[in-house]
Formats: C-alpha cells, sequence, structure tokens
DNA sequence: GTAATGACCAGGC
DNA sequence: AGCCTGGCCATTA
C-alpha cells in the first residue's frame, strides 16, 4: 500500500543511512534531510517501529539535545551509547557534543 | 470520526 | 538548569 508512512519512512531511513559514520544527527535535522521538515516526530515513530537486524544505523539519531532519546541507563540507552562510542564518537558527561559530530551537509 | 500517544522541537517562564 | 505549552504529523485505539 502507497501510504505517506510508505513513502515517507522510505526517505527519513535514507536520510539516517546517509549519516556517516563517527557523526551524528538529531531526529529534526533528518526529517529536514529527507525533505520533510518538522517530521521529527515521525522519525521517532519510524525507528521505534524498525525491525531488529536493519542495516539503518539508528543509533547516530538523537535528540536536539544531544543526549539519547532514551532513560539514561535503560538497556536500549546503553546499546546505543556502546554503539557510538564504537564509531569514535565520544560522551561527556552523557551527552554528546553536537559542534563536534553533528552531521550537516 | 474523534482522542490519545509518540526514540521530537523551539520558545517562554 | 528545569518544567510547561503549542505545534507538527502519522499511528493507534
Amino acid at each position: 500500500m502507497t501510504s505517506t508512512a510508505e513513502i515517507n519512512q522510505q526517505k527519513i531511513l535514507q536520510a539516517v543511512a546517509a549519516i556517516p559514520k563517527g557523526y551524528v544527527c538529531t531526529y529534526g535535522k533528518v526529517a529536514e534531510l529527507a525533505g520533510l521538515p518538522r517530521h521529527a516526530r515521525l522519525v521517532g515513530n519510524i525507528l521505534k517501529k524498525l525491525p531488529s537486524g536493519s542495516k539503518i544505523p539508528w543509533h547516530r539519531v538523537l535528540n536536539s539535545q544531544g543526549r539519547l532519546s532514551f532513560p539514561e541507563g535503560s538497556e536500549p540507552w546503553q546499546h546505543q551509547k556502546e554503539r557510538l562510542e564504537l564509531e569514535e564518537v565520544d560522551f561527556l558527561n552523557g551527552k554528546i557534543n553536537l559542534k563536534r559530530y553533528l552531521w550537516e551537509p
């Protein structure tokens, strides 16, 4: 079915997949890069439903505060943090320095 | 059809 | 720093 989500999902996933290794992006930016301004929320909704094993680097997507969108200390939070650290993204005080790692084309 | 929810954001206090 | 509000849009009940 060619629902809106179907199309937007591809655009958003494509935008997320375009984030280079070692960089991160915010939800708002991802939506904007996908050609869907102000769809930040939709990005979260889609990533949430994303099947595990997907090749989408969802861990490179953060909220505008440079923090992970999960409660600090939770399982998915640790998982995402770990993945980012493997890509040379450093955490300072539990937050990421967006000035340094934010990907802006 | 309406109402509530969400891995959000920016602005105001 | 924090918390609340309005907005945005798709999904879900």
